[in-house]
DNA sequence: ATCCTCCCCTAC
DNA sequence: TAAGGTAGGGGAGGAT
């Protein structure tokens, strides 16, 4: 069924996997855009239809529903007992044991009827077939309430830990999440303590739900009697809409109710890595955080679809009013008055559900209410999990530590009592919600099964239910929704209601409502409980919720706010997350009073502008910032750091394809277009173990970011998917190493970039001040070059745990032992890199794209400041850069010209040095290093994508033509990697153009020239000049090469400076430099085009009077195609670059540039 | 002063 | 076994 029809266009998109061909992906993106201007009715093809769409799915639900839409199907936001099908891509299984009468079929059902422009027959689409014997096994127990191992360690454990000295980080740091959970710098206050202060200020609280029990509302049965749903402007168009007046609901009500256990796929065993067609589903269908960030994206939306809608009347807030304020229909009191007196005194209130996950899981296990239960993968709750070969967590986590260490400077930063789950049988499982019986033992959220466990041995387990998750939000959102649409969207289970207007118009009383919005909640969700604060902005809001919580409410009062802050840990405050915590904790500050002690300047200068005056306010309760009820959305991403695990580049390729579709999806369906792609991939830390103690986690890993500028906004999936697959070249990973995999597009059209608007905004003076002080070892002075060169070397043979270093090379030094096979283990195989890192100063990195290597330079330098500082670590500015230099030595274009004789080519020439090298440095280096030096820091500077530079150049002034011209310059000019031959074919007689050639290609050039070919592919075909592959290929069907990302390269890439497009000439670019080099790497013979283009270039030059970058250039030039023995084109090709600029130079200035006319070399005289 | 890239941090 | 996603705020430092 991959005949394309209908509609016009491409040929030859095979899928792969599961996905969806390109071309449908084509017509998917006709019907999306067609529907949505209006509701019309495309044909009736799904007459009768209805469908539910179960978990992720390609296309996606969204689209899906659009498809029914517009084809006379109807779409079922929930699953229904007439539903006529279920779609899925991934089958839990226990559906497939607790259903029987559900049809269960594969997206491409819809896709294909749709096609063929009838209904297909479904058989042929079931995910599963009922009576296979063989198939999902009833074998594990549902929810295993079971057993628990109460016997081992018997310890009620008393509170947490209270390490005041943990800290946690993060993502890939975070390697086992040890740290995750740090302590609280002041021990928690009891929970217990809670319960009866919830109403403190708001003695008057007549609320129904009362705080003290969870149980108030554990009757888990028994529909919502005055089930508040069914709003009036609740019926959004889009995502949510779906009448759906009726909400079962009740677990009881429906006794097949699936435990919807989202584990396990169906038809074939799981897909276990990336590798695994079926991966991305999968993993997808099972993320808990790829829901909530879903989930809370798509409620942002429902809100802004609210608010759009022009009628927005509230008729439950007669109800409400009937019901609260029927005594007083006018309010009096002086509670009110404030509201009513047109103060700006507003009424924010935060609610938030208690223990979401678990609370909504609870409705089908009722039985564990009361207990202390945890929602996890993990099954059972046995703490015993059979251990992975090749895992090494004490290894792991003495990297981490490390790591820790020197990103804080502290050596001696304790591991978390927590974490001690060092055993290699107890779960790496992360808890997404844990009730609050637990967290009395110390459990939090995301914490390990395994530690969860030794805290709480009663610990019980429930599955996942992603759709309970769904269908409770909904109803939360929808009951406020009854009452004001001033909603800002926090995630599925939370949010700011600003309650102002609400209060004024209906003359209830604040907290009286609130109890009875929570009372409704409660209620239209079956049991679940939430809790709610309020205060006069976002953040008293939240702080009142925090001390709400669970199943409570509470007011902070305007005039105690300060004072209410005082004893608050800093680390409770919303914005202040473990790092934080931590530098404040060093600094002796803990509590709110602490911070409230501090100039706001000397936070500043500690922590920035922004934040620094962030916590000046948090600290005392104030917050200016207002609610945002619609924030339009900045960027879109995807991101992978599990499961991945790839042995070749091809595998990776194919992945990157999988990624870019769904970025692609997902900006198509919010109808942007970006103008930036970045790549951000998790790289296996040198030294890190191979498996990572987490089942296919990521482990310990350096995290390397790359982004590529289109030169226009765009949403065509395949400019996207060059994009990436060049940045994925030049980043050039090894296969192997790859842990994680990340994708963002971002600059959307229309939305500007927040500017900083005061000056003064740096306060680097201030930061390198104190930074100077923390690092004795280094030197900024120029003259102690030497000294610092010995320095380094002294660093890298005998590493010093008091050196400091940057954390991403740490590792590597310290193990010291094999430090250079180590990083070499990259990309730099013969890299010395000893010598770099001996031999270069820290200032060196002017590239600003050198991004990743762990040999790279960056790596062996001493580290300057301490982490954990917001931003990029500071690199070490040597003094007198290389910049100065140039400048200085730019200040006479005299000394550029020919004099007479000049042309000495010998002496120590600077000029022809790469930038980024200190001159100092490299002068006080012994001869051979200093050769070694510049030819590794040349040979970084081989970019692969660089010379497509010269293209995209040329895009701009030269339409693609399909001039015989034109594909003779394709042929000739290759792709860096690619070797040299072009693979002859039968079809000769057409003008061939490699897909390497066209991977090469900036992303809209490539798509310009695949244009091209199309119209002409009657003379043109793509070709293949891969050895396994010989066939042609079809212009439009670039997906289908099986072309490898390139040849791994014995060199190390640098990254490009992609960042710098812009300028047509290249010469004027910033990494002109890098661009001729991979231009002359790039190819035996240059193409003629460039070689005019770069001689135009230069004359360009001249006449803006650019003598010195001129000048520079062509030395350049001519030492590195003076390097290139044998290749006499090249040759030819600096004569002739040269040639015309000294014509022009007579011209213009009456002299020449000191620069050789031509290359010496005797191969070329005798071809002449 | 402003832009850009890469990075860090936080939240759910 | 395990499913470590996603978006936004913001800082450092280089280029212009
Ligand atoms: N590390 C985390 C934190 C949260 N979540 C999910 C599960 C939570 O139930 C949900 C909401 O997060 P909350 O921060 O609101 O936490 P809870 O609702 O679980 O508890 P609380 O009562 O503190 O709000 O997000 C998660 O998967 N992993
Ligand atoms: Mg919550
Ligand atoms: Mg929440």
């Amino acid at each position: 069924m991959k005949r394309k029809e209908k509609f016009e266009s491409e040929t030859g998109f095979e899928g792969w996997g599961d996905y969806m061909d390109a071309k449908i992906a084509k017509l998917e993106d006709q019907f999306r855009h067609s529907s949505a201007s209006v509701g019309e009715k495309l044909s009736n093809l799904f007459a009768g239809v209805s469908i539910f769409v179960n978990g992720y799915t390609n296309p996606s639900a969204d689209e899906l529903k659009r498809i029914m839409m517009l084809h006379g199907g109807v779409f079922h936001h929930y699953k229904r007992p007439n539903t006529t099908y279920t779609i899925a891509s991934i089958l839990p299984d226990v559906k497939v044991r607790s259903i029987t009468s559900e049809i269960i079929i594969s997206p491409r059902w819809v896709v294909d009827s749709l096609q063929e422009g009838r209904l297909l027959d479904y058989s042929r689409y079931l995910l599963y077939t009922q009576h296979k014997p063989s198939q999902p096994k009833l074998a594990f127990a549902k929810v295993v309430p079971s057993t628990s191992r109460a016997t081992d360690v018997s310890k009620p454990v008393p509170k947490s830990d209270s390490d005041p000295n943990d800290i946690s980080r993060a993502e890939c740091l975070n390697v086992l999440g040890m740290l995750k959970h740090f302590s609280d710098p002041v021990p928690e206050e009891p929970i217990t303590a809670v319960e009866n202060g919830k109403h403190d200020e708001e003695p008057k609280e007549n609320n129904n739900v009362t705080n003290s029990s969870e149980h108030t509302m554990e009757v888990d049965c028994s529909p919502p009697i005055s089930n508040p749903k069914e709003p009036s402007p609740l019926c959004s168009p889009d995502v949510f809409s779906e009448d759906e007046p009726s909400r079962p609901a009740k677990a009881s009500a429906q006794p097949t109710v699936q435990t919807k256990t989202p584990t396990k796929s169906t038809s074939s065993k799981q897909s276990l890595t990336a590798t695994d067609p079926n991966f991305l589903a999968e993993f997808f269908n099972n993320s808990r955080l790829h829901h909530i960030a879903t989930l809370g994206a798509s409620f942002k939306q429902y809100v802004a679809e609210l608010r759009e809608k022009p009628t927005s009347s509230f008729p439950a807030r007669e109800t409400l009013v009937q019901q609260l304020a029927g005594g007083r229909a006018v309010q009096e009191d002086s509670e009110t008055l404030e509201t009513h007196s047109g103060s700006n005194v507003r009424h924010i209130m935060h609610i938030d559900m208690d223990c979401f996950f678990v609370s909504v899981g609870l409705r089908k296990h009722p039985h564990l209410r009361g207990l202390p239960v945890a929602v996890t993968h993990s099954r059972g709750s046995e703490a015993r999990v059979p251990s992975h070969p090749g895992q090494n967590r004490a290894l792991e986590i003495e990297l981490y530590q490390k790591r820790l260490g020197e990103r804080y400077k502290a050596p001696d930063i304790p591991i978390e009592s927590r974490l001690s789950a060092i055993d290699e049988h107890n779960s790496l499982s992360e808890i997404a919600s844990c009730s609050y019986e637990a967290r009395r033992c110390g459990v939090k959220n995301g914490m390990f099964v395994g530690a969860a466990l030794n805290l709480c041995p009663d610990l019980k387990t429930i599955p996942y239910d992603f759709d309970g998750y769904r269908e409770v939000a909904h109803q939360l959102y929808d009951t406020i929704a009854q009452y004001t649409l001033d909603i800002e969207a926090v995630s599925c289970d939370e949010m700011f209601v600003d309650l102002t207007e609400l209060l004024q118009v209906t003359g209830v009383d604040v907290m009286e409502f609130v109890s009875y919005v929570r009372q409704q909640i409660t209620t239209a969700t079956g049991g679940c409980a939430c809790s709610a604060g309020v205060g006069s902005n976002r953040l008293q809001a939240r702080m009142a919720t925090k001390k709400a919580k669970p199943n409570g409410q509470f007011r902070l009062v305007p005039g105690a706010v300060e004072e209410y802050m005082q004893p608050i840990p800093i680390a409770d405050l919303p914005g202040v997350g473990p790092s934080t915590a931590y530098r404040l904790k060093q600094m002796t500050y803990v509590t709110c009073a602490d911070l409230q002690s501090i100039p706001k300047n000397v936070l500043q200068t500690e922590f920035g502008k922004k934040f620094g005056e962030t916590l000046y306010n948090a600290c005392r309760g104030v917050d200016e910032r207002p609610l945002v009820y619609d924030r339009g959305r900045k960027s879109v991403s995807v991101d992978v750091n599990y499961g991945i695990r790839f042995r070749t580049a091809q595998e990776v390729d194919r992945f990157m394809r999988q990624l870019t579709e769904e970025i692609h999806r997902r900006l198509v369906e919010l109808r942007q277009r970006g103008k930036l792609v970045t790549v951000k991939l998790l790289v296996r830390s040198p030294g890190a173990p191979i498996e990572t103690a987490k089942f296919m986690g990521h482990g310990l890993c350096d995290v390397v970011t790359k982004s590529q500028p289109l030169r226009q906004h765009t949403d065509d999936r395949t400019v996207i998917e060059t994009a990436v697959l060049s940045l994925m070249r030049v980043m050039a990973i090894e296969p192997c190493e790859l842990r994680g995999i990340g994708i963002q597009i971002s600059k959307f059209q229309g939305v500007k970039q927040a500017v900083d608007n005061e000056a003064g905004n740096r306060l680097r003076s201030m930061f390198q001040k104190v930074e100077e002080k923390r690092k004795p070892t280094v030197e900024h002075n120029e003259t102690s070059v030497p000294a610092k060169v010995e320095t380094c070397r002294t660093l890298f043979k005998q590493p010093d745990d008091q050196q400091p270093c940057s954390s991403r090379s740490c590792i590597g030094l310290q193990q010291q032992a094999v430090p250079i096979q180590m990083r070499e283990s990259y990309a730099t195989p013969t890299k010395t890199a000893a010598s770099w890192e001996v031999g270069v100063s820290p200032k060196q990195h002017t590239s600003p794209a050198a991004t990743y290597s762990p040999v790279r330079k960056r790596s062996g330098v001493p580290k300057p400041a301490t982490r954990g500082r917001r931003g990029r670590p500071p690199k070490l500015a040597s003094v007198g850069g290389r910049k100065e230099q140039t400048a200085r030595a730019g200040g006479g274009l005299r000394k550029f010209l020919m004099s007479n004789e000049t042309k000495s080519n010998n002496s120590s020439v600077p000029d022809e040095l790469p930038a980024g090298l200190d001159l100092d440095v490299l002068a006080a280096l012994p001869e051979d290093i200093r050769e070694e030096a510049i030819r590794d820091y040349r040979r970084e500077q081989q970019l692969q994508l660089s010379a497509n530079k010269l293209f995209q150049n040329r895009a701009e002034t030269t339409p693609v033509k399909s001039s015989p011209q034109l594909s003779d310059s394709l042929r000739e000019w290759k792709s860096p990697a690619t070797p040299q031959a072009t693979i002859p074919h039968a079809d000769d007689q057409k003008i061939r153009v490699d897909v390497k050639f066209l991977q090469a290609l900036p992303p809209e050039l490539r798509v310009e020239v695949e244009k091209q070919i199309e119209l002409n592919k009657d003379q043109m075909v793509v070709t293949c000049s891969e050895p396994e592959i010989d066939e042609p290929l079809l212009v439009s069907s670039p997906e289908k090469s099986p072309v490898k990302q390139q040849t791994p390269k014995k060199t190390e890439p640098v990254p490009a400076a992609t960042e710098t497009c812009k300028d047509p000439n290249i010469l004027r670019r910033n990494n002109w430099r890098e661009l001729i080099e991979e231009w002359i790497d790039s190819t035996e013979q240059p193409y003629e085009y460039d070689v005019g283009l770069l001689a135009t270039n230069g004359e360009e030059l001249c006449e803006d009077e650019s003598l010195e970058r001129l000048y520079i250039a062509i030395r350049c030039l001519h030492r590195l195609v003076r390097d290139r023995k044998q290749a006499c084109g090249w040759h030819r090709a600096y004569e002739s670059v040269v040639d015309p600029i000294q014509k022009r130079m007579l011209v213009i200035y009456g002299n020449k540039l000191a620069v050789p006319s031509k290359v010496a070399c005797e191969l070329c005289n005798r071809v002449d």
